[in-house]
DNA sequence: AAGGGCGATGCAAGCGCTTACATACCCCCG
DNA sequence: CGGGGGTATGTAAGCGCTTGCATCGCCCTT
């Protein structure tokens, strides 16, 4: 049972004002519409009654509701925190609200609370990544719902993106790697399944490994879930099957940083007996001891654009336009020359 | 111009199952007032649609939302995070939603974020603190609507709460820091204005110096906006007034961190020439190097426990009631015994 | 002084749903 | 074989707003 008295409505601030509906609705939506002393009055009651539009109602009648909705993997990690500042920064500049929600890397999850964000009035979609189920992209097509995809860039997609390269950069960052001497590598990554991102930084080490005339094959590759702690239990197993593992090259910051953990536990030093790479550039990665190297994101830059981008979607006076932006390695002190070191007790 | 043709109604499902809209929405909200024959030519007919209802209609009609409204004061740092996951999973097993926005620290956007979440039909509110200007509270009152203060705990305040006793333990803290034998202390601590748990805290270190019957007048203190590196540069000025200090008790982690890593940057090592302790106990504190020595707060029963308590006030079947909870310090590796250093040059 | 024009306001029709009440139908019992 | 009762569905009245159109004054012009 909903108690606490029911919300004063339009009429009421009308009725107590002494004027129509229509003219408290001009005087809230439209305020140059009414003359001065009219507006006095309304706004008078307004506040003696608290009134507050109730929403729903509003976008009904108003057939417009001025929301973005944006579906994100995960709050926890600090990941899309920056680019999702950014971004709901630049939409309230322009008149939008932003409502987020988060999947847990789940596919149906996402699916259910695009459909809530659908259903709550959404204009446009601020989605991540490329890979989602056929079912999701027909509900989405079939709406005609503005979408845009960030974090990942790529053309011809279903949905146009705003992002980067995320194979490029991270062949980059391995071919820095190679650069130093290293040749006993391993990836530790996020899961790849419904994970276009994660798939692409893999790729990109195993390009870089192809370019130099290596065999890609052979690298080893854990795939373990979100969170420092897995990232610490991944290197943890990985060493045990490749001890002479001298580089590690995470997918993301989170990931290495639970495996600059693990190395401490060992008693491994970092980056003379073991280097270590992360992926995002989160503020993580600046406070770890040493700083990790790291694949730097233009986060606020992409929220920027991104905003931008699918305001311009929506107000229907832009095409759907992807654009890319230019990630690159950030070097701090995990990253150096391999070394020997002594066995390891594991 | 909103584009994309407009979303398939009730009605339309309705016509093409071939019923009238009260039974498709009976399919909807009570499938088993419906018949299954019916039933599947509904779920047929939505599916093929791609229909999904519009929220706003439907909460009018239904005079209901079951949505539940939160505004934290940042979503940068991770501080709410875990206790607000917390919070969301309980409200979803009990079939409600929960809408996050969050104030910046700014009484003027929070009064702004709780208007926004009632006009969106919150149907019950989370808020951290007491402090807020008392427009706000009027308005809340006005509209008797379930109210529910976390993170901080107090008795006969306006709004019931569910938190813990920050004066208390930040004494429990700065006790630890005397009995080591540090004399010199120093605080740096988010802007305490407007801000209850900030403090709280302060209150908390005056009254542990106060209890051994030392000096509290004379407790350096540096209040600073949030983030790690307004921590770090609130450790260089307090250090240039009073290089002789041996304990920095912040008032929460990042500020902590932030004073860690200013610490290495004057090259003085922590806890031998300087202690630090921090509060929150949130994931950073245990990522850093040394280990943050901090004040653990129990985020995940904080979080269920609010959502609990909130769900009743809304069903109407238990009185408001504040808990209180429990925090205690973790100790780690940033806290020690004061010792003589060699003066440092700022 | 009458007519025209314009700015301020009111009227009322929906927007897409839910739900109380009415209706229709079927089955069972006496 | 008729009536009662129960179940499945339909009808229609709002929920609280916005907005096109009608109305009403007032002032300016001729």
């Amino acid at each position: 049972m909903t108690q606490g008295r029911s919300a004063p409505r339009l009429e009421d601030v009308a009725q107590r004002a002494g004027v129509s509906t229509a003219t408290v609705s001009r005087c809230l939506n439209a305020p140059d519409k009414v003359i001065e002393s009219t507006r006095e009055k309304v706004m008078q009651a307004v506040r003696d009654l608290g009134y507050s539009p109730n929403f729903g109602a509003r976008a009904m009648a108003a057939r417009r509701t001025y929301t973005i909705g944006a579906v994100i993997p995960t709050m926890e990690n600090a990941i899309f925190a920056q680019g999702l500042q950014a971004f709901q920064e630049h939409l309230r500049e322009n008149g939008f609200q932003l409502l987020v929600a988060s999947s847990s890397y789940n596919p149906q999850v996402e699916d259910q609370q695009i459909r809530a964000l659908v259903a709550r009035g959404a204009e446009g979609l601020l989605l991540i990544g490329h890979d989602r189920p056929a079912a999701t992209e027909r509900f989405l097509r079939q709406r005609g719902l503005p979408v845009l995809v960030a974090w990942s860039y790529a053309e011809n997609m279903v949905f146009p993106s705003v992002g980067f390269d995320n194979r490029a950069a991270m062949q980059e960052m391995a071919e820095k790697v190679l650069s130093l001497g290293h040749r006993r590598i391993a990836v530790i990554s996020a899961s790849i399944d419904g994970n276009d991102r994660a798939r692409a930084r893999l790729e990109g080490v195993r390009s870089a490994l192809t370019a130099r005339g290596l065999d890609a094959s052979g690298l080893a590759i854990v795939q373990t879930t979100y969170g420092i702690e897995a990232g610490a239990e991944a290197l943890q197993s990985l060493l045990k099957d490749r001890p002479e593992t001298t580089a590690v090259i995470c997918g993301n910051d989170v990931l290495a940083v639970g495996v600059l953990r693990a190395a401490r536990r060992l008693g491994l030093s970092v980056p003379q007996e073991l280097s270590v790479t992360g992926f995002d550039d989160i503020e993580l990665a600046s406070v770890v001891t040493p700083g990790l190297t790291t694949v730097h994101v233009p986060h606020r830059k992409m929220g920027e654009t991104a905003a931008a981008a699918l305001i311009g979607m929506i107000e229907g006076d832009s095409a759907p336009v992807s654009v890319q932006l230019q990630p690159g390695v950030t070097e701090r002190d995990t990253l150096g020359m391999p070394r020997a070191r002594a066995a390891l007790s594991l």
